[in-house]
DNA sequence: TATATTTCATATGTTTTAGATATGTCATGG
DNA sequence: CCATGACATATCTAAAACATATGAAATATA
């Protein structure tokens, strides 16, 4: 039994009437009368009782036709749900951040309209630390991430450069830098006698490099009093008075009881990444989609 | 697309392996990955990633799979299904009756024995006059009806004798003849001067003409003072005194308050015939099946 | 490193089968 | 009673499924 035969059968259920059913089918009546002979052979079932002015349903024939209309529609909605998983306009995704990602208004923006554009996709969200979400991106727990590290160079991950923004200083409200409503830049020597208070290396080393680097060309060498397992509990280290830190600007957004944020003032640019990882092959249509609806989004700055 | 397709479809992606696959089918291996490679063109979608230990399905791969599976066990459950209504195991039908039938155990434990031994046929039952019944035989509004007439000898409609059971005498309790506790047996000839009430002749003539024969024979005309609609309520006429009836004994179950039944002494045996009547043609599988299972019942004396 | 093995893809031939054409049969309607 | 309409049958053609043989790529093995 193939679709075939029940697509006829239809037809000629639909018509009652061999011929006409041939024609609509855009076939000639001959193969039409076999391939419902060939129904009924394979069934053993009447299904059509033959009178002289076209043929009639028996009642295992109406009992098929239910049937037959619902699984061809069914095989209908298959084939289309596979083409628009296939095209990435359905299916699911699951899509991870460091902790300081989400708080960039570039990430929110574009999850909400790739909802938009393609509502049939399914969206799953998950924070951890960039070495996580890459190993993540590589067992396919998740298809693409928000990074702020460069990956350790690699077998089947592509990452693509999203945008950059300053970093900033977060010095807790009682720093003498601080103090009353001064908002002068901080030049980063001002601090080579503070405490820092990093996010930890292993998790992404990204940031930690580049505010031990920066530091070094301001000629010193930063006190690393603490390192903290997210961006959001440095920031509360700092609050709680335990040292100085810098974050990306987006980071200000998060408003701390006990803190001031204060722009850099630095001969070299010191800049915060946002990245996006995912696998380099094997990816989904959805996923695929998702990376290109990113990237377009940071070259036409949306 | 045709169920081939899906059959394979889920062969490969079940082993993994096409190879295997192809094995299980019991074809060879290129015309499987040719009827995959079908299907990925047709739907202009990979289902497959090959790789080189296998195959692996991709996420339309995946979505297509669980559809296929659905609707290949659609197919099958709809075929199965096909086929016993063909053979009358499953499907629906209509059975009709007179008003006196069903008093006859016969009726009521046929349509029980039929009901248990094909639970997945759908029974409705209608009540109705000998000609309106063989009229809904004919337009297919019933399958089949116990009657007790004769069918105006027919075009498509074929009848089988079920029993016969002999006629009983109906005497209202103030009847002469019932006065008392007599179960004397009645002659007919007895009636001769009663006022007879008979079940009109139009619904059904066969009960009709049987008592006016037999009373010819006795050597009487009776005098009809009423004709009823339904047996029933010739009865109910009888109770409350307007005069006397013939009915088949069986009928003696409707025990009605005013009435009396007596058995009839006649020379020449007055019977009541029940038949089944259907149509010749065009019966569903169930319909047959009904018929039949009435007919051995009436054979073995069931 | 070279070789064997595994596995899917490609190329080409064969067989099956769907479909086309021509004709037959049967019932109905003028 | 013949013409018409409808499905069935017979035979042929063409398409497509399948088989066989071989190739290509990757991995495992010597």
């Amino acid at each position: 039994m193939e679709l075939r035969h029940l697509r006829y059968f239809v037809a000629v259920a639909e018509e009652g009437h061999v011929t006409r059913a041939a024609e609509r089918l855009g076939i000639q009546q001959p193969p039409l009368s076999q391939q419902i002979r060939a129904m009924e052979d394979e069934l053993d079932v009447q299904l059509f009782r033959r009178k002289p002015r076209g043929v009639e349903l028996t009642d295992a024939g109406r009992a098929l036709l239910a049937d037959a209309r619902r699984i061809l529609g069914d095989v209908d909605q298959a084939l289309s749900r596979t083409r628009r998983t296939g095209r990435g306009e359905e299916g699911r995704i699951a899509v991870g951040f460091t902790s300081s990602a989400p708080f960039h208004p570039f990430v929110p923006r574009v999850l909400r309209n790739f909802r938009e554009d393609f509502p049939q996709v399914a969206m799953t969200l998950d924070e951890g630390g960039t070495a996580d979400l890459v190993a993540a991106i590589r067992s396919e727990q998740i298809d693409a991430a928000f990074i702020r590290s460069p990956v350790p160079e690699g077998e089947n991950i592509a990452t693509y450069d999203i945008l950059e923004e300053p970093m900033c200083v977060a010095l807790p409200k009682s720093h003498r830098l601080a103090r009353g409503a001064k908002t002068k830049p901080v030049a980063l020597g001002d601090l080579a006698g503070d405490s820092f208070i990093l996010y930890r290396r292993a998790s992404g080393p990204g940031l930690y490099d580049g505010i031990v680097g920066a530091c070094h060309d301001s000629g010193f060498n930063p006190r690393i009093e603490q390192e903290a397992p997210r961006i959001v509990a440095t920031l509360n280290l700092v609050a709680s008075g335990l040292g100085v830190t810098l974050v990306p600007e987006s980071l200000q957004a998060m408003r701390l009881e006990g803190i001031r944020y204060l722009p850099l003032a630095t001969r070299r640019k010191l800049v915060a990444p946002l990245r996006l990882a995912c696998r380099s092959v094997d990816h989904s249509a959805a996923a695929r989609r998702f990376v290109a609806a990113a990237r377009k989004a940071a070259r036409t700055g949306g």
